[in-house]
DNA sequence: GATCATTTCTTCTATTTTGTGGGTTAAATG
DNA sequence: CATTTAACCCACAAAATAGAAGAAATGATC
């Protein structure tokens, strides 16, 4: 779920290292780099993201990324998800209301 | 998650087969029941619920149940997952704003 | 300008943790 | 002794995780 929010964050800038410092950034979670691409991997056999190498850049190891996006599977997925974890959470005295 | 809520929930009634009700009913989504045991067991392993058993009632197979209560640590755990979802997916045209 | 270091990023691999379902056992009443 | 309600066990699949290794780019040095 925060892979799939990452990729909806980013846009078109989601490869995976800067998707691993969105993670860490907002949500304040830190996950290793390995992480980030196994989940991709595995989303992206799920057909809920495709991806696709771009072009290397002109800065000191800008080899050429894999920018990674959500598809509308992946999207549904995500809304699935979160309406089934809304729906457990919601009335109760957490201080989080998932509506 | 699901299941740490649905203890919030039922309160003191929350017990392996009950448990897997509420979280059917109110998240929509069907789990097994050795799919829930295993899972409150884990949970209580590393200290997020509590249990004990209860005394039998007076109607047919009504043996004793095993009940579930989270703990102070379970809660908190919780607290921070819907955290960091929250901070996640919040500003997301998803329709669903975790605040 | 060849070679080697450095940087950025991806891929691989091994291990632990979770998820899952279904079958088995236990304890109660009718 | 059959039936019902509930807990427990177990094996396997899937997902999470960290860290090491590999690849491809630029920069530096002689």
């Amino acid at each position: 779920m925060l892979a799939l929010a990452a990729l909806l964050r980013l846009g078109d800038e989601a490869y995976g290292v800067r998707i691993r410092q969105e993670i860490a950034s907002q949500s304040g979670r830190s996950v290793s780099i390995g992480a980030v691409y196994t989940t991709l991997y595995r989303l992206e056999q799920k057909g809920y993201v495709g991806s696709s190498v771009g072009q290397p850049t002109a800065i000191r190891g800008g080899r050429a990324k894999r920018y990674f996006r959500i598809k509308a599977a992946g999207e549904r997925a995500l809304r699935r998800s979160l309406s089934a974890l809304s729906k457990m959470v919601d009335g109760l005295q957490l201080g989080w209301k998932l509506s």
